[in-house]
RNA sequence: GGUCACGUGGCCGAGAGGCUAGGCUCAGCUCUGCAAAAGCUGCUACAGCGGUUCGAAUCCGCUCGUGACCUCCA
């Protein structure tokens, strides 16, 4: 098991190295999406970050037990207490019961999250399957002396809280300064203290979304879904919390405090977070409406947009940057990413089709200390906090090797058998298997070799008019053929 | 207003005291019937001003600019 993983922990601000606490196993919980609307791509790109850190644990030999909640409890679009819900809210607007609003988002989301080819979760829990649990874990923090009752609803008790235990840590928030921001709300008259949060909401009559509790008919607080079906799958205490860096705070703060108030402990060792998706410059959200969704982005159809951009392209672009820096979406941006894609592909397809020399000569060996580097460069970008922008810069120094003794510039007989096999399992397993970045289209292969023999032949019958012809078909399907001295193929075209 | 980030070449983006990414674009070359593909070569940057240091894009300070969080958001 490697050892030298290092995560860089929002806790601590600080990269430190990766230490499971029940190795080989590792839990790791994302905090997924409220499903009443499409996801856009900022959400993707968070998802996207996550699942590379998944497949990377796994590609490791960690057991990982990958959680990813599905929040389908509306929560309030606001925070005084007449405020709607938005699930319910969107129901209204639609005329559809409210599940019939989380069900067809969900649905959107497993697509789009396939498109990107983002692995399931391992467990995908829902915020109303387990309001028993919630009910519990409200019930602990209650008896412990961390929250109180009003009026129907619970709410956390920050000061009684803060008696014991530090808040605002993770956020780097000081109490005080959360008190004088938050002072003039209005509305709030069941909560104590301003800093205050809501565990149960008492519905009014015209909540749809209610279900019973001891305190009457209500619904849960936004936080403690998650601490509820993290502590349920995954323990108390588990190793990974990611999630939007917009999730800091409140939300994560909240999930820490409801923790401890309930039972003790610190519920995670690693908290990581994804920078934003910016448009612009500015921050791509929903509330701000200045977001694009997956499907526009695909089909061209976004006014920012001059073209359609494949998912494969969106997903090369997210691993472009390393999740802690904001991104800007930019049309040239994935322009770029487009022609690097598919640059990365053609270099796969020749990793995969590289057959091992029946013999080698004497090792080169200043070529095989190059090209251990370089796969050694790889693992060491993710290892530095999942930097994939470094395995990737190494990955393509990889592909221009490829190229090279795919062209006969230079030759595999000067490997050996280790530095051979290193080369096209780092490519194609990195690529593949941790980037999750695979060809989108294999062409049907019997297709494409008819038409490459009909190539071959009408360049040795210097039938060129036949020559171009075919080039223009293969154009057509986004192909090219290539001549080298070893031989014709295709590959990808870039243009 | 408070808190915290960030400012890198034509563009996108890593890095984080001396080695100096990578992708895209552009120019030239090799190869080629012409192309394509590939390879090679060139373009050498770190907002500004001070400071620390033998040495700073990287550390410290200030200035300017941008953004995030403080309210639902990935």
């Amino acid at each position: 098991m490697n050892s030298s993983l290092k995560i860089y922990n929002t806790l601590s601000r600080k990269k430190v190295l990766f230490e499971p606490l029940h190795a080989p196993h590792v839990g790791i919980y994302v905090c997924g999406p409220t499903v009443y609307s499409d996801v856009h791509l900022g959400n993707c790109r968070t998802f996207t970050t996550f699942d590379v850190v998944v497949r990377y644990l796994r590609y490791l030999g960690y057991q990982v037990r990958y959680l990813r909640n599905i929040t389908d409890v509306g929560h309030l679009v606001d925070d005084v207490d007449e405020g709607e819900d938005k699930i319910a809210k969107r129901a209204k607007l639609e005329n559809l019961e409210p599940m019939e609003i989380v069900q067809r988002y969900t649905v959107g989301f497993h697509k789009v999250m396939q498109q990107l080819n983002n692995l399931p979760p391992s467990i995908e829990p829902t915020a109303t399957g387990h309001i028993s649990e919630q009910i519990t874990l409200i019930e602990q923090i209650l008896a412990r002396g961390y929250a109180y009752v009003a009026n129907g609803s619970v709410y956390f008790d920050v000061p009684a809280y803060l008696k014991n235990y530090p808040y605002g840590e993770l956020s780097g928030r000081v109490v005080e300064d959360l008190l004088s921001s938050t002072r003039d709300l209005d509305g709030q008259n069941d909560k104590k203290h301003p800093a205050d949060f809501a565990l149960w909401k008492l519905a009014n009559s015209a909540h749809i979304m209610r279900w019973p509790s001891p305190w009457g008919e209500g619904f849960p607080g936004w936080h403690i879904e998650c601490s509820a079906m993290s502590t349920k799958y995954l323990g108390q205490v588990f190793d990974i919390h990611g999630g939007g860096m917009d999730l800091q705070f409140p939300h994560h703060e909240c999930e820490i405090a409801q923790a401890r108030g309930a039972h003790e402990h610190a519920p995670v060792r690693y908290w990581m977070h994804a920078n934003m998706l910016t448009m612009n410059g500015q921050k791509m959200s929903k509330s701000l409406g200045n977001s694009i969704l997956p499907k526009e982005l695909f089909l061209g159809s976004h006014p920012l947009l001059s073209q359609p951009f494949s998912p494969m392209t969106l997903r090369f672009a997210f691993l472009q940057t390393h999740y802690r820096s904001t991104m800007d979406l930019s049309a040239d941006a994935l322009k770029a990413a487009q022609i690097g894609y598919k640059k990365l592909m053609n270099g796969l397809r020749i990793a995969k089709r590289l057959t091992e020399p029946q013999s080698y000569h004497a090792p080169n060996d200043k070529l095989i200390a190059e090209l251990l580097k370089t796969c050694e460069r790889v693992l060491a970008g993710l290892d530095d906090d999942f930097n994939t922008a470094v395995a990737l810069a190494a990955l393509f120094d990889l592909a221009k090797k490829l190229s090279q003794f795919e062209a006969g510039q230079l030759s595999l007989a000067d490997l050996d058998a280790a530095s051979y096999a290193r080369l096209k399992t780092t490519y194609i397993d990195i690529t593949e298997k941790v980037l999750g970045l695979v060809e989108e289209q294999p062409k049907t292969e019997g297709l494409v070799s008819v038409l490459l023999s009909d190539y071959a032949a009408a360049k040795s019958e210097k039938n060129f008019e036949r020559v171009d012809a075919l080039r223009a078909i293969a154009k057509s399907m986004g192909l090219a053929f290539k001549d080298m001295k070893t031989g014709i193929t295709w590959t990808y075209d870039e243009a």
